[in-house]
DNA sequence: CGCATAATTGACAATATTCAACTGCGGTGG
DNA sequence: CCACCGCAGTTGAATATTGTCAATTATGCG
């Protein structure tokens, strides 16, 4: 995976051609971002910047998962996001990272140097109201989360990562989700807790406890299967149709 | 306060003309905008958009504070932004409210029809700009806020908002923050509890434990004075210099 | 001055964390 | 080929932190 074939790849054939911040260009204007994009890859683990780095570049998430986290001083971090195929990278208008962006599975970017970047932007609408559409939406994500970590139980808290974790993978496959489905977590234990602003042994009972409510089943420890979606997202806490957050 | 002279007021004289949704816009552009505003007050407490609701204007925060929250089923609820002055509400593109807003002090909006204020974005690039990049501040306001709702301590959590408050009243006076600054609490225990993710009563004694120890003190209930700012960045558990939340 | 609301404080309970031991799985090398 | 090593995950027991329930005290407003 994550072959040199990647950089010949012409926009028109991008798996994220219709989700990404390029999805509402004209042909023209994807010709131009065509010859300015540069392909990156980072092996699963890897850090693709550091807060406080200077960011060179801004970016699309082409295959593959990063995180988005926040660390003290004493080494406590929270997640703060979970960049998936589409999201996008970066900051036009700001030089420092904000924030850590580690390479959680092996990972494509879609790359461009920032000062070009904002140049486009400037000449081209569609760009900028694609990226004022997609921070908006992050935006109500973020805040979704923040009920997660202010409010929920550690119980709830569970429910609500698999609750998206399983949206995701059903829309990921263009299906609505249902009864039975499973999906592969991507996230260790550790991972999740900091998802969550738990400590990995609280993930790990609730996960089990989930288990032995048989709200959900494991095939190993990362494949998770749903057999009720119901039951799961009234474990949520969330009322009948919990938010599709992030 | 709060009287109908705003609605003559042209934009020339505004209190938020430079750091709002419009602060980037030429003088003729300003008076296509100020021919569609239109004023809109509230008095404190009063409920201003709730969740679900259709949203037939979009606003700017000219005068006043209000909060943006989220509530559970069962009552509990979660902050997850407050509105200050030269803040926007809504979102162009979308329907119905993602959140509860309500006014916390009196509070005057400067509102446009949603229609006609999306029709102006298309045609005025510095709109859609600005916009841009005050959602951008604000999703790593909300991010920064997660660290604080997912990992910190009671007493942190007290001293985070503590010091997020003392900014923006120094920043609010042009002044930066410094020791002996004093400021009016304009939120209540419990504001402050389903800001923070806790209940009132350990807001209560978390600040009573602070003041304890000399780190804050009080005139009443909601006149603070913080005599050595640099304590109380330590209490937060950021480093020296925690960031500019919100 | 009195009432309603906001805030404080105490005692106890619930929830999640900490520290520690142990299990199971996959990969490596003898 | 299999034993061993290391890591991710699980589980247990004790502890700490925060929440809950209840009583009491301020505060500000009419």
């Amino acid at each position: 995976m994550n072959d040199i074939s990647f950089n010949t790849r012409d926009c028109g054939s991008c798996p994220i051609r219709h989700r990404a911040v390029c999805a509402r260009c004209q042909p023209d204007e994807l010709e131009q971002l065509d010859a300015i994009k540069y392909y990156r890859t980072f092996e699963a683990g890897q850090p693709v910047i550091w807060s406080g780095d200077p960011m060179e570049f801004v970016s699309s998430v082409v295959s593959g998962i990063a995180t988005l986290s926040q660390t003290m001083e004493d080494g406590r971090t929270q997640m703060v996001g979970l960049l998936l195929p589409s999201d996008f990278i970066g900051r036009p208008g700001r030089d420092a990272a904000p924030f850590d962006v580690v390479a959680v599975t092996d990972l494509t970017l879609c790359c461009f140097r920032k000062k070009p970047f904002e140049d486009m932007m400037e000449k081209t609408p569609a760009i900028g109201t694609r990226l004022l559409q997609m921070t908006l939406d992050e935006l109500d994500s973020a805040r979704e989360w923040m009920l997660v970590l202010g409010r929920k139980t550690a119980r709830e808290k569970i429910a609500s990562l698999l609750a998206i974790l399983a949206r995701r993978d059903a829309s990921l496959h263009k299906k609505p989700p249902r009864d039975g489905m499973s999906f592969e977590l991507p996230l260790t234990r550790e991972a999740m807790a900091d998802y969550l602003g738990l400590t990995l042994e609280t993930v790990s009972r609730q996960v089990s406890a989930l288990k032995k409510t048989g709200v959900v089943e494991l095939q190993g420890k990362r494949r998770v299967t749903i057999p009720d979606l119901q039951a799961l997202i009234t474990e949520t806490g969330d009322d009948v149709d919990g938010a599709p957050i992030v």
